[in-house]
RNA sequence: GGCCCCAUCGUCUAUCGGUUAGGACGGCACCCUUUCAAGGUGCAGAGACGGGUUCGAUUCCCGUUGGGGCUACCA
């Protein structure tokens, strides 16, 4: 690693949500700049005007902001240091490293039509290079339009990759790419090498789809004189068809999962397994925390990874079980409330009640869906009866509404409201009647909550209180009676 | 087409020349058990192919094949 701290980026583009691509580029960029004691810093590359929304921007910010991933100093607005980017293209042209190139994009384009109809590689022929220097400047005073091309010497780009090692393109592959338009806006490479120059970037680590990039940057810093940057080339994150993630793998920006119930925990740490490994055996489940701790840019692997949903919702249920009670509360008590469940404040009001039911119910789920879900019975005064567990528990009506009288008697008689006052009567209830304990509860628990799977029984009549659980009864015998009488 | 990158179970990965190729997700089975989860145990499942180098290659080199990325006055 660097001896001195590294500087490091995260620089999407804003045109369009965060996705899971971008979401783990930003972070292993924080995760090393918050293991070696780095900055990480953001910056907003919006100099494509036409496709640049604020609502991006925002969406960007937000999705950083729910991962848990802050940045350093001021974010840095590309589109706001043109007037650097033209004078730095300025400075190339004056040094002998860019020339005017008055081609239009029409000839261009007609000339590559005719390339690939040939079958040849499209390469700028350097045409406008070859312009006698009287002949630029007549086209320059009669106002002729022209872009500013690097000048791309003979030899060969190379640089030690963090990731994949050496990687070197033969320049002759490399045209003279342009770093200025015609409008006097810069080009994206022009844009990326002068911003991190002047952010003191030290180690820029993107996605390996900007392998290619990478010689045009590094001749650009050698003609600007600056000292090279290191760099890190991510592999990508794939569908399951081995595809480039794209919308139509289904939820791929970072929100959709937030609105699909995953925590950002799992989330950050799915993410950080796809294309790292701490080495050895390790234990995956893993806090922010113990990532920070764990990361090392010797961990970064080569090999493009297939986002697997499966997994990422088995992370979060391990996270779902694992953090702190008060990390989950604020979690899903809008999701309790937006279901119309309970409100804020009648939650607050019996936070003890509250925290319990969710320990009850984070274990048996995976999204936070699936703990509101469960959590109805416990909320709403009307249960329903779910066709299914009604058809299974209580098939036979005759049999079962008695039994659920008596249990409704017994519990109504029970000296203490404890679990273990109730077990111990209601096995014994069971056993006079020579049933197992299961025919007991398995109508029992419809009964209460209307559903076939539920936390242990015991525990759902400890939450629903005597009260509740006795009138639950009453009204499930009455509902019984009903279907015995074909309602 | 050209250039570049990549290649271990279906998926995420361990292995830094010598292992019965290990773990996790998913699948299956069993255990636990009042249901469902969680947890535990077990089973199936991988070095793309061909050449080298070496006493010995998953590991190093070359080629083939396959996959991916880039190929704009987009970023």
């Amino acid at each position: 690693m660097t001896a001195v701290p590294p500087r490091l980026r995260f620089a999407p583009s804003p045109t369009g949500d965060l996705h899971v691509g971008g979401a783990r580029t930003a972070l292993f960029n924080w995760l090393l700049a918050r293991s070696t004691g780095g900055r990480f810093l953001l910056r907003i590359e919006d100099t494509d005007k036409a496709r640049s929304t604020d609502e991006s921007t925002r969406a960007i910010f937000d999705g950083l902001k729910w991962l848990g991933l802050d940045w350093d100093e001021e974010v840095v607005f590309q589109g706001a240091n043109l007037a650097r980017h033209r004078a730095d293209a300025e400075r190339l042209l004056a040094s002998g490293h860019a020339y005017r190139c008055f081609c239009t994009s029409a000839e261009l384009e007609e000339r590559r039509k005719v390339a690939a109809a040939a079958k040849d590689a499209f390469k700028y022929d350097r045409r406008c290079d070859r312009l006698p220097a009287a002949e630029v400047e007549r086209r320059v005073a009669d106002g002729a339009p022209f872009v500013l091309r690097f000048r791309v010497a003979a030899g060969e780009t190379a640089w030690e990759d963090l990731v994949h090692d050496r990687v070197a393109f033969p320049n002759k592959d490399i045209e003279d790419f342009v770093i200025l338009r015609s409008d006097g806006t810069p080009i994206y490479n022009l844009a990326v090498v002068s911003d991190d120059i002047a952010m003191r970037v030290t180690l820029v680590m993107r996605g390996d789809d900007h392998i290619s990039n990478t010689p045009k940057q590094i001749l650009l810093y050698q003609a600007l004189g600056v000292p090279l940057p290191q760099f890190a080339h991510l592999p990508m994150i794939h569908g399951t068809d081995g595809k480039k993630l794209s919308k139509r793998h289904g939820a791929t920006a970072v929100g959709d999962y937030q609105h699909l119930g995953i925590l950002p925990q799992a989330m950050v740490n799915f993410l950080a397994l796809l294309g790292w490994s701490p080495g050895g055996t390790f234990e995956e489940v893993m806090t922010l925390e113990q990532l920070v701790a764990a990361f090392s840019a010797d961990g970064l692997l080569r090999k493009a990874s297939v986002f697997d949903p499966k997994k990422l919702e088995w992370m979060n249920g391990q996270h779902l079980s694992r953090i702190p009670l008060a990390d989950l509360e604020p979690r899903v008590t809008p999701a309790l409330v937006a279901a119309g469940l309970a409100t804020a404040d009648e939650l607050a009001a019996r936070r003890d009640w509250y925290h319990r039911l969710l320990d009850l119910l984070r274990v048996r789920s995976r999204l936070l869906d699936d703990i509101v879900r469960q959590a109805v019975p416990f909320f709403r005064e009307e249960i329903e009866y779910d066709a299914e567990a009604v058809a299974k528990q209580w098939k036979d009506a005759d049999a079962v509404r008695p039994l659920l009288a008596a249990t409704r008697e017994t519990l109504a008689a029970l000296a203490t409201w404890d679990a273990a006052a109730m077990e111990e009567a209601l096995r014994a209830l069971a056993e006079s009647k020579g049933l197992a304990g299961g025919k007991l509860f398995q109508p029992l628990r419809v009964a209460l909550t209307g559903l076939g799977v539920s936390p242990g029984i015991f525990d759902v009549m400890l939450m629903l209180g005597r009260e509740r659980t006795v009138a639950r009864i009453a009204r499930a015998e009455a509902r019984l009676a009903e279907l015995v009488a074909g309602g």
